[in-house]
RNA sequence: GUCCCUAUCGUCUAGCCAGGUCUAGGACACCGGGUUUUCAUCCCGGCAACUGGGGUUCGAAUCCCCAUAGGGACGCCA
Protein backbone atom coordinates (compact mmCIF):
# COMPACT_ATOMS: atom_id res chain seq x y z
CA UNK A 1 0.00 0.00 0.00
CA UNK A 2 1.21 3.51 -0.80
CA UNK A 3 2.36 6.17 1.77
CA UNK A 4 -0.28 8.13 2.61
CA UNK A 5 -0.20 11.82 0.59
CA UNK A 6 1.71 14.88 2.23
CA UNK A 7 1.81 17.36 0.29
CA UNK A 8 3.36 21.08 1.15
CA UNK A 9 3.21 24.82 0.70
CA UNK A 10 6.45 26.18 1.80
CA UNK A 11 6.82 30.02 1.29
CA UNK A 12 9.08 32.20 2.80
CA UNK A 13 7.38 35.67 4.38
CA UNK A 14 8.55 37.90 2.25
CA UNK A 15 5.43 40.43 3.25
CA UNK A 16 3.56 39.49 0.22
CA UNK A 17 2.05 36.05 -1.03
CA UNK A 18 3.06 35.65 -4.90
CA UNK A 19 0.78 34.63 -7.87
CA UNK A 20 3.20 32.28 -8.78
CA UNK A 21 3.48 30.67 -5.10
CA UNK A 22 -0.36 30.66 -4.74
CA UNK A 23 -0.52 28.48 -8.33
CA UNK A 24 2.18 26.10 -6.44
CA UNK A 25 -0.05 26.36 -3.35
CA UNK A 26 -3.20 25.21 -5.68
CA UNK A 27 -1.89 22.22 -7.66
CA UNK A 28 -0.28 21.30 -4.28
CA UNK A 29 -4.15 21.45 -2.63
CA UNK A 30 -5.67 20.30 -5.48
CA UNK A 31 -3.41 16.81 -5.37
CA UNK A 32 -3.97 16.58 -1.39
CA UNK A 33 -7.77 16.93 -1.66
CA UNK A 34 -8.19 14.59 -4.51
CA UNK A 35 -6.29 11.76 -2.63
CA UNK A 36 -7.57 12.91 0.73
CA UNK A 37 -4.28 13.13 1.74
CA UNK A 38 -2.39 16.31 3.98
CA UNK A 39 -1.55 19.96 3.29
CA UNK A 40 0.76 21.09 5.27
CA UNK A 41 1.29 24.75 5.02
CA UNK A 42 5.12 25.76 6.28
CA UNK A 43 6.84 29.01 6.69
CA UNK A 44 10.67 29.20 5.35
CA UNK A 45 11.88 31.72 7.38
CA UNK A 46 15.63 30.84 7.65
CA UNK A 47 16.19 34.27 7.06
CA UNK A 48 15.02 35.95 10.06
CA UNK A 49 12.61 39.18 8.67
CA UNK A 50 11.81 41.72 10.42
CA UNK A 51 8.15 42.46 11.35
CA UNK A 52 7.93 38.46 10.38
CA UNK A 53 4.73 38.08 12.38
CA UNK A 54 3.38 41.04 9.70
CA UNK A 55 4.68 38.86 6.96
CA UNK A 56 3.83 35.38 8.06
CA UNK A 57 0.16 37.14 8.70
CA UNK A 58 0.12 38.11 5.23
CA UNK A 59 0.58 34.60 3.83
CA UNK A 60 -2.09 33.12 5.88
CA UNK A 61 -4.50 35.46 5.14
CA UNK A 62 -3.62 34.98 1.35
CA UNK A 63 -4.15 31.53 1.78
CA UNK A 64 -7.33 31.66 3.76
CA UNK A 65 -8.71 33.95 1.00
CA UNK A 66 -7.92 31.95 -1.90
CA UNK A 67 -9.81 29.05 0.20
CA UNK A 68 -6.47 27.13 0.52
CA UNK A 69 -6.86 25.48 3.64
CA UNK A 70 -4.22 24.09 5.14
CA UNK A 71 -4.54 20.42 7.77
CA UNK A 72 -1.05 20.98 8.94
CA UNK A 73 0.94 24.34 9.69
CA UNK A 74 0.81 27.67 11.40
CA UNK A 75 -2.54 28.24 13.64
CA UNK A 76 -3.78 24.66 12.89
CA UNK A 77 -0.31 22.98 14.62
CA UNK A 78 0.03 19.32 13.57
CA UNK A 79 1.94 16.20 14.74
CA UNK A 80 5.16 17.08 13.32
CA UNK A 81 5.84 20.53 14.11
CA UNK A 82 6.88 22.88 14.25
CA UNK A 83 5.79 24.70 11.31
CA UNK A 84 8.81 27.35 11.07
CA UNK A 85 12.17 26.75 9.77
CA UNK A 86 12.90 29.55 12.16
CA UNK A 87 11.81 27.40 15.28
CA UNK A 88 13.61 24.03 13.92
CA UNK A 89 17.24 25.36 14.74
CA UNK A 90 18.17 22.67 17.22
CA UNK A 91 16.85 19.74 14.52
CA UNK A 92 19.11 20.94 11.87
CA UNK A 93 21.89 20.93 13.64
CA UNK A 94 20.85 17.64 15.17
CA UNK A 95 20.80 16.25 11.81
CA UNK A 96 23.93 18.18 10.79
CA UNK A 97 25.39 16.17 13.42
CA UNK A 98 24.80 12.97 12.49
CA UNK A 99 25.91 13.91 9.04
CA UNK A 100 29.43 14.70 10.26
CA UNK A 101 29.91 12.00 12.55
CA UNK A 102 29.07 9.69 9.51
CA UNK A 103 31.78 11.46 7.78
CA UNK A 104 29.00 13.19 5.06
CA UNK A 105 29.50 16.64 6.15
CA UNK A 106 32.98 18.29 7.25
CA UNK A 107 33.72 22.09 8.32
CA UNK A 108 35.66 23.97 5.78
CA UNK A 109 36.50 27.92 5.11
CA UNK A 110 35.67 29.01 1.86
CA UNK A 111 38.58 28.70 -0.87
CA UNK A 112 39.85 31.82 -2.06
CA UNK A 113 40.16 29.65 -5.22
CA UNK A 114 37.35 28.49 -5.62
CA UNK A 115 35.41 31.56 -5.61
CA UNK A 116 32.86 32.70 -7.50
CA UNK A 117 33.32 32.67 -11.75
CA UNK A 118 33.36 35.95 -13.53
CA UNK A 119 30.12 35.29 -15.25
CA UNK A 120 28.20 34.69 -12.07
CA UNK A 121 29.84 37.70 -10.41
CA UNK A 122 28.47 39.98 -13.55
CA UNK A 123 25.24 38.06 -13.40
CA UNK A 124 25.19 39.08 -9.70
CA UNK A 125 25.89 42.37 -9.92
CA UNK A 126 23.28 42.97 -13.36
CA UNK A 127 20.37 41.75 -10.81
CA UNK A 128 21.99 44.05 -8.55
CA UNK A 129 21.94 41.15 -6.17
CA UNK A 130 25.60 42.15 -5.39
CA UNK A 131 25.47 43.32 -2.22
CA UNK A 132 27.66 43.95 0.42
CA UNK A 133 26.29 40.75 2.15
CA UNK A 134 27.74 38.97 -0.56
CA UNK A 135 30.63 40.45 -0.92
CA UNK A 136 30.67 39.52 3.18
CA UNK A 137 29.96 36.26 2.80
CA UNK A 138 32.32 35.35 0.25
CA UNK A 139 35.00 37.04 2.62
CA UNK A 140 33.45 35.36 5.63
CA UNK A 141 37.41 33.56 7.32
CA UNK A 142 34.46 31.59 9.41
CA UNK A 143 34.25 28.01 8.19
CA UNK A 144 30.65 26.21 7.29
CA UNK A 145 30.06 22.53 7.46
CA UNK A 146 29.57 21.37 4.03
CA UNK A 147 28.05 18.50 2.81
CA UNK A 148 29.55 15.64 1.24
CA UNK A 149 28.07 15.23 -1.76
CA UNK A 150 29.34 11.76 -3.21
CA UNK A 151 30.58 8.75 -0.15
CA UNK A 152 32.18 7.09 -2.94
CA UNK A 153 32.89 7.02 -6.38
CA UNK A 154 31.18 9.88 -8.12
CA UNK A 155 27.90 8.59 -9.75
CA UNK A 156 25.46 10.62 -11.77
CA UNK A 157 21.82 11.27 -10.33
CA UNK A 158 18.72 10.31 -12.18
CA UNK A 159 15.42 11.27 -10.92
CA UNK A 160 11.86 10.47 -12.34
CA UNK A 161 9.90 13.54 -11.66
CA UNK A 162 6.20 12.91 -12.73
CA UNK A 163 6.33 16.10 -14.81
CA UNK A 164 9.89 15.84 -16.09
CA UNK A 165 9.73 12.35 -16.73
CA UNK A 166 13.78 11.16 -16.57
CA UNK A 167 15.42 14.06 -15.27
CA UNK A 168 19.59 13.13 -14.87
CA UNK A 169 22.80 15.52 -13.45
CA UNK A 170 25.77 13.81 -14.49
CA UNK A 171 28.47 13.58 -11.05
CA UNK A 172 30.92 16.07 -12.37
CA UNK A 173 28.62 18.80 -11.79
CA UNK A 174 27.67 17.89 -8.37
CA UNK A 175 29.85 19.53 -5.99
CA UNK A 176 29.59 19.48 -1.91
CA UNK A 177 27.52 22.54 -0.62
CA UNK A 178 27.02 24.26 2.71
CA UNK A 179 24.25 22.94 4.57
CA UNK A 180 25.00 25.18 7.71
CA UNK A 181 26.65 28.54 8.05
CA UNK A 182 29.12 29.27 10.61
CA UNK A 183 26.28 30.83 12.77
CA UNK A 184 24.81 27.50 12.88
CA UNK A 185 21.85 28.57 10.46
CA UNK A 186 20.80 26.08 7.76
CA UNK A 187 20.70 27.09 3.92
CA UNK A 188 18.01 26.10 2.11
CA UNK A 189 18.85 23.26 0.49
CA UNK A 190 19.19 21.55 3.98
CA UNK A 191 16.85 22.91 5.97
CA UNK A 192 13.87 22.45 3.02
CA UNK A 193 15.13 18.32 2.36
CA UNK A 194 15.10 17.82 6.97
CA UNK A 195 11.81 19.14 7.29
CA UNK A 196 10.13 16.95 3.91
CA UNK A 197 11.57 14.00 5.56
CA UNK A 198 10.68 14.66 9.32
CA UNK A 199 7.10 15.98 7.89
CA UNK A 200 7.07 13.02 5.66
CA UNK A 201 6.44 14.52 2.65
CA UNK A 202 5.32 11.97 0.02
CA UNK A 203 5.02 14.40 -3.19
CA UNK A 204 7.24 17.54 -3.28
CA UNK A 205 5.18 19.79 -5.70
CA UNK A 206 7.31 23.17 -6.90
CA UNK A 207 8.03 25.44 -9.35
CA UNK A 208 10.84 24.67 -12.01
CA UNK A 209 13.29 26.82 -10.12
CA UNK A 210 14.16 23.99 -8.41
CA UNK A 211 14.50 21.14 -10.71
CA UNK A 212 18.13 21.73 -11.16
CA UNK A 213 18.52 21.28 -7.04
CA UNK A 214 16.57 18.37 -6.79
CA UNK A 215 20.10 15.89 -7.45
CA UNK A 216 21.94 17.60 -4.55
CA UNK A 217 18.91 17.08 -2.01
CA UNK A 218 18.33 13.81 -3.21
CA UNK A 219 21.92 13.02 -2.40
CA UNK A 220 20.70 14.14 0.99
CA UNK A 221 17.47 11.77 1.22
CA UNK A 222 19.66 8.95 0.54
CA UNK A 223 22.50 9.92 3.41
CA UNK A 224 19.86 10.42 5.64
CA UNK A 225 18.29 7.25 4.56
CA UNK A 226 14.97 8.72 3.98
CA UNK A 227 13.11 7.65 1.53
CA UNK A 228 12.39 9.52 -1.61
CA UNK A 229 9.42 11.45 -2.09
CA UNK A 230 7.73 11.77 -5.80
CA UNK A 231 8.92 14.88 -7.18
CA UNK A 232 6.60 16.96 -9.91
CA UNK A 233 8.15 20.03 -10.84
CA UNK A 234 6.00 23.38 -12.07
CA UNK A 235 6.53 25.35 -15.38
CA UNK A 236 7.17 29.10 -14.50
CA UNK A 237 4.70 31.56 -14.78
CA UNK A 238 5.72 34.35 -17.28
CA UNK A 239 4.36 37.93 -18.00
CA UNK A 240 3.38 39.76 -21.47
CA UNK A 241 6.93 40.15 -22.26
CA UNK A 242 8.07 36.10 -21.77
CA UNK A 243 10.07 37.20 -18.54
CA UNK A 244 9.74 34.85 -15.54
CA UNK A 245 7.04 37.32 -13.43
CA UNK A 246 8.87 39.34 -10.92
CA UNK A 247 8.13 42.02 -8.13
CA UNK A 248 10.19 43.99 -9.55
CA UNK A 249 7.95 44.33 -12.81
CA UNK A 250 4.70 42.77 -12.29
CA UNK A 251 1.99 42.83 -9.74
CA UNK A 252 2.53 39.45 -8.29
CA UNK A 253 1.11 40.24 -4.51
CA UNK A 254 -2.32 38.48 -4.37
CA UNK A 255 -4.13 41.76 -1.94
CA UNK A 256 -3.63 43.52 -5.75
CA UNK A 257 -5.66 41.33 -7.46
CA UNK A 258 -8.11 41.18 -4.81
CA UNK A 259 -8.09 45.10 -3.97
CA UNK A 260 -9.00 45.33 -8.01
CA UNK A 261 -11.73 43.04 -7.19
CA UNK A 262 -10.99 39.96 -8.19
CA UNK A 263 -12.72 37.23 -6.82
CA UNK A 264 -10.91 34.26 -5.20
CA UNK A 265 -12.30 31.73 -6.61
CA UNK A 266 -12.09 33.07 -10.15
CA UNK A 267 -7.97 33.70 -9.71
CA UNK A 268 -7.47 30.40 -8.54
CA UNK A 269 -9.13 28.58 -11.37
CA UNK A 270 -7.09 30.73 -13.71
CA UNK A 271 -4.46 30.13 -12.16
CA UNK A 272 -4.94 26.68 -12.01
CA UNK A 273 -5.52 26.76 -15.79
CA UNK A 274 -1.73 27.70 -16.01
CA UNK A 275 0.28 24.73 -17.32
CA UNK A 276 -2.40 22.26 -16.15
CA UNK A 277 -5.62 22.05 -18.00
CA UNK A 278 -8.24 18.99 -17.39
CA UNK A 279 -8.15 17.46 -20.87
CA UNK A 280 -11.12 18.74 -22.37
CA UNK A 281 -12.98 22.23 -23.03
CA UNK A 282 -14.14 23.01 -19.44
CA UNK A 283 -12.48 26.01 -18.17
CA UNK A 284 -14.59 27.93 -15.66
CA UNK A 285 -14.46 25.05 -12.84
CA UNK A 286 -15.50 24.29 -9.36
CA UNK A 287 -13.52 23.42 -6.94
CA UNK A 288 -14.65 19.93 -6.79
CA UNK A 289 -14.64 19.72 -10.45
CA UNK A 290 -11.07 20.72 -10.39
CA UNK A 291 -10.47 18.14 -7.67
CA UNK A 292 -11.89 15.62 -9.26
CA UNK A 293 -10.08 16.36 -12.73
CA UNK A 294 -6.58 17.83 -11.50
CA UNK A 295 -3.69 15.28 -12.52
CA UNK A 296 0.32 15.88 -12.47
CA UNK A 297 1.19 14.02 -15.45
CA UNK A 298 -1.11 16.61 -17.57
CA UNK A 299 1.04 19.13 -16.59
CA UNK A 300 2.54 20.61 -19.28
CA UNK A 301 6.48 21.53 -19.20
CA UNK A 302 6.39 25.20 -21.23
CA UNK A 303 6.25 28.06 -19.14
CA UNK A 304 2.41 29.81 -19.48
CA UNK A 305 2.00 33.29 -19.90
CA UNK A 306 0.07 35.23 -17.15
CA UNK A 307 -1.11 37.79 -19.82
CA UNK A 308 -2.20 41.51 -18.78
CA UNK A 309 -2.94 44.34 -20.72
CA UNK A 310 0.42 45.85 -20.02
CA UNK A 311 -0.18 49.51 -20.86
CA UNK A 312 3.27 50.54 -20.06
CA UNK A 313 5.94 49.02 -17.58
CA UNK A 314 6.08 49.83 -14.41
CA UNK A 315 7.25 52.63 -12.65
CA UNK A 316 10.69 52.02 -11.20
CA UNK A 317 10.12 51.53 -7.96
CA UNK A 318 6.48 51.59 -7.92
CA UNK A 319 4.75 51.71 -4.98
CA UNK A 320 1.50 49.54 -4.06
CA UNK A 321 -1.23 52.12 -5.03
CA UNK A 322 0.93 52.51 -8.24
CA UNK A 323 0.77 48.60 -9.19
CA UNK A 324 -3.08 49.13 -8.38
CA UNK A 325 -3.49 52.07 -10.75
CA UNK A 326 -1.08 49.77 -13.28
CA UNK A 327 -3.29 46.56 -12.88
CA UNK A 328 -6.67 48.03 -12.75
CA UNK A 329 -5.41 49.32 -16.00
CA UNK A 330 -4.19 46.26 -17.35
CA UNK A 331 -6.95 43.83 -16.50
CA UNK A 332 -9.97 44.91 -19.07
CA UNK A 333 -10.06 42.58 -22.01
CA UNK A 334 -8.06 40.01 -19.93
CA UNK A 335 -8.98 36.41 -19.58
CA UNK A 336 -8.91 36.71 -15.93
CA UNK A 337 -11.30 39.52 -15.56
CA UNK A 338 -13.81 37.88 -18.09
CA UNK A 339 -13.38 34.71 -15.76
CA UNK A 340 -14.08 37.15 -13.03
CA UNK A 341 -16.91 38.35 -14.75
CA UNK A 342 -18.70 34.58 -14.84
CA UNK A 343 -18.26 34.18 -11.43
CA UNK A 344 -20.16 37.54 -10.51
CA UNK A 345 -22.48 36.59 -12.62
CA UNK A 346 -22.62 33.44 -10.10
CA UNK A 347 -22.79 34.89 -7.02
CA UNK A 348 -26.24 34.55 -4.77
CA UNK A 349 -27.48 37.79 -4.39
CA UNK A 350 -26.34 37.59 -0.13
CA UNK A 351 -23.07 36.61 -1.17
CA UNK A 352 -22.82 39.14 -3.74
CA UNK A 353 -23.78 41.98 -1.22
CA UNK A 354 -20.95 40.10 1.18
CA UNK A 355 -18.25 40.41 -1.75
CA UNK A 356 -19.02 44.15 -2.90
CA UNK A 357 -19.62 45.66 0.15
CA UNK A 358 -16.04 46.59 1.21
CA UNK A 359 -15.55 48.13 -2.41
CA UNK A 360 -19.07 49.66 -1.54
CA UNK A 361 -17.82 51.07 1.77
CA UNK A 362 -14.12 52.36 0.17
CA UNK A 363 -16.69 54.37 -2.61
CA UNK A 364 -19.36 55.88 -1.02
CA UNK A 365 -20.95 56.66 2.39
CA UNK A 366 -23.26 53.33 3.05
CA UNK A 367 -23.90 54.32 6.80
CA UNK A 368 -27.67 54.90 6.04
CA UNK A 369 -28.19 52.79 3.29
CA UNK A 370 -31.32 50.31 3.11
CA UNK A 371 -29.79 46.92 2.51
CA UNK A 372 -33.25 45.84 0.46
CA UNK A 373 -32.27 48.74 -1.84
CA UNK A 374 -28.11 47.76 -1.39
CA UNK A 375 -29.19 44.07 -3.20
CA UNK A 376 -31.57 45.63 -5.75
CA UNK A 377 -28.92 48.35 -6.95
CA UNK A 378 -26.02 45.40 -6.95
CA UNK A 379 -28.43 43.05 -8.77
CA UNK A 380 -28.79 45.20 -11.95
CA UNK A 381 -24.96 45.49 -12.15
CA UNK A 382 -24.49 42.04 -11.54
CA UNK A 383 -24.27 41.17 -15.02
CA UNK A 384 -22.59 43.94 -16.00
CA UNK A 385 -20.07 44.39 -14.12
CA UNK A 386 -16.78 41.84 -14.30
CA UNK A 387 -14.87 43.18 -11.15
CA UNK A 388 -16.45 44.16 -8.01
CA UNK A 389 -14.37 46.90 -8.21
CA UNK A 390 -16.19 48.02 -11.51
CA UNK A 391 -19.32 46.75 -10.18
CA UNK A 392 -18.82 49.97 -7.04
CA UNK A 393 -17.83 52.04 -9.51
CA UNK A 394 -20.96 51.67 -12.05
CA UNK A 395 -23.04 52.23 -9.33
CA UNK A 396 -21.77 55.50 -8.44
CA UNK A 397 -25.06 57.06 -10.19
CA UNK A 398 -27.11 55.61 -7.66
CA UNK A 399 -25.26 57.43 -4.46
CA UNK A 400 -24.24 60.73 -6.41
CA UNK A 401 -25.72 63.26 -8.86
CA UNK A 402 -23.32 63.34 -11.97
CA UNK A 403 -20.82 65.61 -10.81
CA UNK A 404 -20.15 66.29 -15.62
CA UNK A 405 -22.09 65.36 -18.36
CA UNK A 406 -20.57 63.52 -20.89
CA UNK A 407 -20.60 65.88 -24.09
CA UNK A 408 -21.74 63.57 -26.76
CA UNK A 409 -24.10 62.36 -24.86
CA UNK A 410 -25.85 65.41 -24.38
CA UNK A 411 -25.18 66.62 -28.10
CA UNK A 412 -26.72 63.14 -29.78
CA UNK A 413 -29.80 62.88 -27.02
CA UNK A 414 -30.63 66.64 -25.71
CA UNK A 415 -29.44 68.78 -28.32
CA UNK A 416 -30.11 66.99 -31.72
CA UNK A 417 -33.69 66.34 -32.83
CA UNK A 418 -36.54 67.04 -29.43
CA UNK A 419 -34.18 65.78 -26.58
CA UNK A 420 -34.87 68.87 -24.52
CA UNK A 421 -38.55 69.02 -25.09
CA UNK A 422 -38.72 65.42 -24.30
CA UNK A 423 -37.08 65.52 -21.12
CA UNK A 424 -38.88 68.30 -19.87
CA UNK A 425 -42.23 66.86 -20.76
CA UNK A 426 -40.93 63.87 -18.93
CA UNK A 427 -39.78 65.81 -15.96
CA UNK A 428 -43.92 67.12 -15.74
CA UNK A 429 -45.15 63.49 -16.61
CA UNK A 430 -43.14 62.16 -13.46
CA UNK A 431 -43.74 64.77 -10.90
CA UNK A 432 -47.42 63.94 -11.32
CA UNK A 433 -46.44 60.80 -11.51
CA UNK A 434 -47.37 58.75 -8.01
CA UNK A 435 -46.95 54.94 -8.68
CA UNK A 436 -43.26 54.92 -8.85
CA UNK A 437 -42.65 51.63 -9.38
CA UNK A 438 -40.81 49.79 -12.45
CA UNK A 439 -44.05 48.28 -13.99
CA UNK A 440 -46.19 51.53 -13.67
CA UNK A 441 -43.19 53.83 -14.83
CA UNK A 442 -42.81 51.55 -17.64
CA UNK A 443 -46.15 51.93 -18.55
CA UNK A 444 -46.40 55.89 -17.85
CA UNK A 445 -43.12 56.58 -20.23
CA UNK A 446 -43.99 53.72 -23.16
CA UNK A 447 -47.51 56.09 -23.12
CA UNK A 448 -45.73 59.02 -23.62
CA UNK A 449 -43.66 57.91 -26.25
CA UNK A 450 -46.31 56.15 -28.01
CA UNK A 451 -48.42 59.38 -28.34
CA UNK A 452 -45.36 61.53 -29.10
CA UNK A 453 -44.94 59.10 -31.73
CA UNK A 454 -40.99 58.78 -30.67
CA UNK A 455 -38.81 55.63 -30.59
CA UNK A 456 -38.54 54.65 -27.12
CA UNK A 457 -34.65 55.47 -27.08
CA UNK A 458 -35.61 59.01 -27.41
CA UNK A 459 -37.37 58.81 -24.30
CA UNK A 460 -34.79 57.40 -22.49
CA UNK A 461 -31.42 58.17 -23.37
CA UNK A 462 -32.06 62.27 -22.33
CA UNK A 463 -33.09 60.73 -19.16
CA UNK A 464 -29.92 58.23 -18.54
CA UNK A 465 -27.87 61.68 -19.27
CA UNK A 466 -29.61 63.58 -16.45
CA UNK A 467 -29.61 60.53 -13.71
CA UNK A 468 -25.86 59.19 -14.53
CA UNK A 469 -24.20 61.63 -16.91
CA UNK A 470 -23.64 59.50 -19.40
CA UNK A 471 -25.88 57.63 -22.09
CA UNK A 472 -25.20 54.44 -20.10
CA UNK A 473 -27.16 53.26 -17.11
CA UNK A 474 -28.94 50.04 -16.07
CA UNK A 475 -32.53 49.81 -17.70
CA UNK A 476 -34.28 53.13 -17.33
CA UNK A 477 -37.21 51.83 -15.31
CA UNK A 478 -35.20 50.47 -12.80
CA UNK A 479 -32.79 53.15 -12.50
CA UNK A 480 -35.67 55.27 -11.81
CA UNK A 481 -37.54 54.01 -9.10
CA UNK A 482 -33.69 53.19 -7.17
CA UNK A 483 -32.35 56.51 -7.25
CA UNK A 484 -35.67 57.57 -5.92
CA UNK A 485 -38.19 60.04 -7.47
CA UNK A 486 -37.31 63.34 -5.93
CA UNK A 487 -33.79 62.98 -6.02
CA UNK A 488 -34.43 61.91 -10.44
CA UNK A 489 -36.59 65.34 -10.49
CA UNK A 490 -33.81 67.37 -8.99
CA UNK A 491 -31.19 65.81 -11.49
CA UNK A 492 -33.68 66.65 -14.19
CA UNK A 493 -34.02 70.03 -13.33
CA UNK A 494 -30.69 70.27 -13.04
CA UNK A 495 -29.80 68.75 -16.83
CA UNK A 496 -32.69 71.60 -17.76
CA UNK A 497 -30.97 74.18 -16.26
CA UNK A 498 -27.72 73.69 -18.72
CA UNK A 499 -30.71 74.08 -22.17
CA UNK A 500 -28.93 76.65 -24.08
CA UNK A 501 -25.33 76.94 -22.42
CA UNK A 502 -22.96 76.70 -24.56
CA UNK A 503 -21.12 73.29 -23.99
CA UNK A 504 -17.33 73.42 -24.01
C1' G B 1 30.57 30.20 -19.85
C1' U B 2 28.54 24.99 -18.39
C1' C B 3 24.34 21.67 -17.83
C1' C B 4 19.18 20.89 -18.65
C1' C B 5 14.40 21.89 -20.71
C1' U B 6 10.70 23.85 -23.96
C1' A B 7 8.41 25.35 -28.84
C1' U B 8 0.35 24.57 -31.69
C1' C B 9 -3.96 30.91 -33.21
C1' G B 10 -1.91 37.60 -30.06
C1' U B 11 -2.93 34.72 -25.12
C1' C B 12 -4.52 30.16 -22.06
C1' U B 13 -4.73 25.49 -24.10
C1' A B 14 -6.70 20.33 -26.56
C1' G B 15 -4.31 16.97 -29.83
C1' C B 16 1.77 14.40 -29.14
C1' C B 17 3.55 9.38 -24.97
C1' A B 18 0.38 4.49 -28.09
C1' G B 19 1.60 8.47 -36.39
C1' G B 20 -3.94 8.16 -40.27
C1' U B 21 -10.48 9.86 -37.36
C1' C B 22 -6.61 17.16 -37.68
C1' U B 23 -9.09 20.76 -44.48
C1' A B 24 -5.74 21.12 -36.08
C1' G B 25 -10.74 21.60 -31.46
C1' G B 26 -12.26 24.93 -27.24
C1' A B 27 -11.78 29.56 -24.49
C1' C B 28 -10.10 34.85 -23.92
C1' A B 29 -9.12 39.03 -26.98
C1' C B 30 -10.38 41.27 -31.61
C1' C B 31 -13.93 42.09 -35.88
C1' G B 32 -18.99 41.62 -37.88
C1' G B 33 -24.29 40.43 -37.21
C1' G B 34 -28.83 39.41 -34.19
C1' U B 35 -31.81 40.31 -29.52
C1' U B 36 -32.38 44.80 -26.38
C1' U B 37 -34.62 51.64 -24.27
C1' U B 38 -28.33 52.57 -23.62
C1' C B 39 -24.54 49.45 -21.63
C1' A B 40 -23.90 44.61 -20.29
C1' U B 41 -25.84 39.74 -20.76
C1' C B 42 -27.38 36.18 -24.38
C1' C B 43 -27.17 34.09 -29.52
C1' C B 44 -24.85 33.58 -34.47
C1' G B 45 -20.67 34.24 -37.63
C1' G B 46 -15.51 35.66 -38.83
C1' C B 47 -10.15 36.38 -38.20
C1' A B 48 -6.19 33.51 -36.44
C1' A B 49 -1.39 28.51 -35.16
C1' C B 50 1.51 23.11 -35.81
C1' U B 51 9.15 28.11 -35.33
C1' G B 52 12.46 26.70 -39.77
C1' G B 53 15.11 22.80 -42.28
C1' G B 54 16.24 17.83 -42.91
C1' G B 55 15.02 12.78 -42.16
C1' U B 56 11.93 7.92 -40.82
C1' U B 57 7.16 6.32 -42.91
C1' C B 58 2.34 4.57 -47.67
C1' G B 59 1.19 8.61 -44.22
C1' A B 60 4.14 13.38 -39.34
C1' A B 61 1.35 18.63 -35.26
C1' U B 62 2.53 13.70 -33.34
C1' C B 63 8.88 9.85 -33.91
C1' C B 64 14.46 11.24 -34.89
C1' C B 65 18.40 14.97 -36.07
C1' C B 66 20.06 19.99 -36.87
C1' A B 67 19.17 25.16 -36.72
C1' U B 68 16.65 29.23 -34.47
C1' A B 69 14.15 31.34 -30.51
C1' G B 70 12.69 31.29 -25.44
C1' G B 71 13.25 29.49 -20.44
C1' G B 72 15.47 27.26 -15.87
C1' A B 73 19.72 26.25 -12.97
C1' C B 74 24.76 26.57 -11.75
C1' G B 75 25.41 31.10 -3.84
C1' C B 76 27.05 30.55 3.21
C1' C B 77 19.00 33.52 -1.56
C1' A B 78 14.78 31.10 -0.68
Amino acid sequence: MAAPVRVRFAPSPTGYLHVGGVRTAIFNWLFARQHGGVFVLRIDDTDIKRHQDEAVQVILDGMKWAGLSWDEGPEVGGAYGPYFQSQRFERYKEVAKQLEASGRAYWMKKDAAKDLPEWKIEKLKKAGKWDEDRAQAASDPEPALYFKIHPGEPQEVVLQDAVWKEYRRPAEMLDDYVILRADGSPTYNFATVVDDIDMKISHIIRGEDHLANTPKQIRLFEALNAPLPVFAHLPMIHNDKGQKISKRRDPVAVTIYRKCGILPEALVNFLALLGWSPGDDREVMTQDEMIAAFSLDRIKLSPAQFTLKRQADLPEGSDYNERLDWLHAALPGTKLEWMNGEYIKKLAPKDLLSRAEPFLKRHYDLSGADPVWLSKILALEQERSRTLYALAENLRLFFEAPAAYDDKAVKKWLEKGDGWAHLEAIRELLDKHTDWTGAALEHALNAYAEQKGAKFANIAQPLRVALSGTAVSPPIHETLVLVSKPEALKRIDALLARKGAPTP
